[in-house]
DNA sequence: GTACAATATGGAGTTGGCTCCAAGTCAAGA
DNA sequence: TCTTGACTTGGAGCCAACTCCATATTGTAC
């Protein structure tokens, strides 16, 4: 697979999978003789583990830790596990901000559906909306 | 209260807050004769406000959006439900985004725990793990 | 009233994550 | 073979959201 079906695959840049391969967020792509990158499944697997995890926030070092743990090999197991918990526990962390602000959100917006009925915008929660 | 206060109770930096009144994510604060900032209940429903949304991710742009509106009054009640109708959509394809990292790491989490006990690391989904 | 901490302002600096650019190489169709 | 478009690299540039700094002023404890 070449860098383009690739970013068309997973919606990115073909600078952005550069990008993610330069600082180590996926491991080295193998390439042509011609030195072109040709993505073979396992590739396309990191390219995934790289982009789900950055659509949800977590940071491009930390993704490239993991993958530096990974090709240490077996002696990393505990401080992948690690790695991932930590991370784990931050994206629950990131999921209740993200519910409460469209728990927020919801709220306003069916107080805004009753005013532009109506007219008038009121809080019934708390006199002090906005 | 005091800005330290403030900042004390939502857990940001005076500086951010400076900067939120600045770029206009929430509305001039009251001041002192001297020009010290005093936040009344009205000024921390709105710090409420953006340090929520900023915490789902809401760019400050659009939150200081909803405060200009706002402050131009009754004739932009549907343009204010119609940018937190679409913060509101954003907000949830940013909910799918991390529940799904979510799950890919609590999986990979699962076969770490018992990769540790057992030594090998294995797959049961996709035979190309990473 | 005097020290000293807290706050004010304007503006510069930092960080993360891309994004763009120049100059060159590679490869598929006419 | 030639052309044209995709790909390569290294490095510069950009943007959002802070974060820090210098300098000045305010407010509080003694």
């Amino acid at each position: 697979m070449t860098i383009k079906d690739v970013c068309e695959k997973f919606g990115i840049t073909a600078d952005t999978l550069r990008y993610y391969e330069k600082v180590g967020a996926i491991p080295k792509v193998g390439r042509s003789q011609g030195g072109i990158r040709e993505y073979d499944d396992e590739a396309l697997s990191w390219v995934n583990n790289a982009v789900c995890l950055r659509k949800a926030g977590v940071s491009v070092e930390a993704i490239a830790e993991y993958v530096r743990l990974f090709n240490m090999g077996g002696e990393t197991l505990e401080a992948r596990l690690e790695l991932l918990s930590k991370e784990r526990e931050s994206l629950g962390k990131q999921l209740e901000e993200l519910t409460n602000a469209v728990e927020l959100l919801d709220y306003k917006i069916s107080r805004y559906r009753k005013a532009v009925e109506t007219g008038v915008l009121t809080w019934d929660r708390d006199p002090l909306g906005n």
